[in-house]
DNA sequence: GTCTATAATAGGATAGAC
DNA sequence: GTCTATCCTATTATAGAC
């Protein structure tokens, strides 16, 4: 069913790229680093990505858009209730922070904060990823009836303050901020139910 | 009353590591564009921090910590009604993020995703800066009379919330992220009320 | 305390053989 | 497509004169 049959090198560089910057950043990541943990060489990088550490990281940025927004369409189809599929995201959000020794926050903040105002080819795709998972969250809560304002601020506010939890929660080294947060909004959209 | 007489080299270069972090991160920013900035010589900078760039990435973060806190102060204090004051403290954001060109977001988030888990020097400031700001909000609401358990919540959900939204907005270059925050903020504090 | 010069290293990027 | 070698520049950091 998955699509992973054997990563070509081009993903294998990809994948690196993107992890690398989740963790140290687009500035503290080195093309030579990807290509070492992608098990590429330096060749393969630039054959890939004749436009260069900025190529590389549009790249990197994008995959990791698709990858968290499947994990958000996912927590939002595991319950009929909105309010408590958000609650139960920020919750799994808060394992996989865990789980990696807190080194695995949102996969393209650090990129996003380095580069804004600064790179415009990837400042782009960054927006376009934020926008994309507001989407995603907007049109699950029209689904479940909310009139399109309601949805349309709520999920403005549910991804921003998941992005903020996660933060806190990988600086503070705490699940709380994000089961917190969970419950907060959760309690928000409930307030606005009907 | 402000002390601000004429600021001595170390400040200087303080200000301006601080600033260059803020909008570039700990990575993106070089020790020499710091003391071009602060109009010091490399010499100078090696006087005052002999630990290098972690050293002068701990000073910055703190010289951030209480620059926020002095903002996050006032802006508490400026209102009864702690909901009202935080979603006025959202929008005196957001004014100032517009008219720095979207270019001074949170002072510290960038340094903090850069160096979680890799520099334990940087790490430790930057937790304590959060946990700072936590008190205040949480002091803030003990004071106007919400239980300590919604307090902390609320406090920890406060500062996640704004951070988060700080960096949405950023990326959007729209206020709108923040202003929807504080207003959300509002309602969810309003929610615990009495 | 301030300044310049420089060491030592790492960064992004390219060339060309295979 | 892959690999190695290399260029060029920028980076952190140090030395020592003033």
């Amino acid at each position: 069913m998955a699509n992973t049959p054997q990563p070509g090198t081009r993903e294998r560089i990809v994948r690196a790229a993107s992890l690398l910057m989740q963790r140290q950043g687009y500035e503290g990541t080195g093309i030579k680093q990807v290509a070492q943990e992608a098990n590429a060489t330096l060749g393969s990088v630039y054959h890939f990505f004749p436009g260069g550490k900025q190529a590389l990281g549009v790249a990197a940025v994008q995959h990791a858009d698709q990858e968290f927004a499947d994990l958000l369409t996912a927590s939002l189809a595991a319950d009929a209730d909105p309010a408590k599929a958000i609650a139960a995201c920020a919750r799994a959000l808060a394992d996989l922070l865990r789980d990696s020794d807190w080194m695995d926050g949102c996969p393209i903040s650090a990129t996003a904060l380095e580069t804004t105002g600064r790179v415009p080819d990837i400042e782009q795709v960054v927006a376009q990823a934020f926008q994309h998972w507001r989407d995603l969250v907007a049109e699950r809560l029209r689904e479940a009836g909310f009139p399109e304002g309601d949805a349309h601020d709520l999920s403005v506010t549910v991804i921003s303050a998941l992005e903020g939890a996660e933060l806190t929660a990988q600086v503070a080294r705490s699940e709380t901020p994000l089961v917190v947060a969970g419950e907060h909004l959760a309690r928000l959209i409930n307030s606005y139910k009907k």
